[in-house]
DNA sequence: TATTGTTATACTCTATAACTATA
DNA sequence: TATAGTTATAGAGTATAACAATA
């Protein structure tokens, strides 16, 4: 083996490093296609769950959801980028759920073009009911993985969040 | 500790049950979420880079990627289950296709309901270049991890997988 | 001038239900 | 009658860009 020409030496370890590639390449495929299939089974049933027994959609019960861990209110630009969408929809979001009565707008006394968005009493026995209820599917639908795998996935998806958030941005 | 009457100890007893059962939920919770604002982080810029390179939608590209497994073509129905997407939808992302040239419809000789949809030489060509752009930006989005933690997720997926096709169906 | 949020518009995907043609 | 696929419709979410009010 090590009695070829350096050329021929140098080909092969192209050859494994091309092979590592695609290899590499490859598993991120196919992991990357069996996270999105996951995900889009268990986000279709919570959003169908969501819609016959709550008449929620997934992005209003979002937006809740990040109001609930912000009592102080948030801005509709935090929203936004919480939500990953842009601020034309958390407006109209927003518009919805203001007429429902579950969310209102205060204005901010110091910058009197913001908002700061909050629930309302009435937004807060809502959301509370219905994440009692959420928490129990999700964990129905995770039920397939123990304690032990459901915290290694955690710990994986940490890693990843953390790196495509360093680097792509 | 064991000095106390069963009846308190009962109560311990389910004092801790609840209290797993509500770690569990916190932890399927967490997961859940963690999973999801990594999906969707990862599904928007695929999103973004396929119509800004290429002019084309998630959709369609999964569409073209279900036929490119299937070189013997597709039913309308089988498309539909594949891509989790009700009939109506599949016939108009596969008129897109068709008009694009990239997709035909062929029909079936044993029954003349049903079409067998195939990729055309032209829709084999371009889906080729892009699979191989795709494979490269996944491979870039997951580069975060290892190829051990690729296929533990792998593993783990899989088995989360499984039992939601098992249990919810 | 820059920033916060809204409005107007348009596009894609989606589901549902009524429909046509064939089995 | 049942099935394969299409059509028509309506709705939600999304992005973009122009706009108003305030900083």
């Amino acid at each position: 083996m090590s009695t070829q020409p350096s050329n021929q030496h140098r080909d092969d370890q192209n050859i494994d490093l091309e092979t590592r590639l695609t290899e590499d390449h490859h598993a991120a495929l196919k992991l990357w296609l069996r996270m999105l299939s996951c995900t889009v089974m268990v986000e279709s049933e919570i959003r169908n769950r969501l819609r016959s027994e709550f008449e929620i959609t997934l992005p209003r019960f979002d937006l809740m959801a990040q109001l609930e861990r912000h009592p102080d209110g948030l801005r509709m630009g935090e929203l936004s980028k919480r939500m990953m969408v842009t601020g034309g929809n958390v407006t109209g979001i927003t518009d919805q759920l203001e007429q429902e009565g579950l969310v209102e707008r205060v204005i901010e006394a110091k910058d009197r073009r913001a908002y700061s968005v909050k629930l309302t009493n009435a937004g807060h026995k809502a959301f509370a009911r219905m994440a009692q209820v959420h928490e129990a599917w999700v964990a129905e639908l995770f039920s397939g993985l123990n304690a032990e795998q459901k915290n290694a996935m955690v710990d994986l998806l940490s890693k990843l969040k953390n790196s495509l958030t360093t680097d792509v941005s």
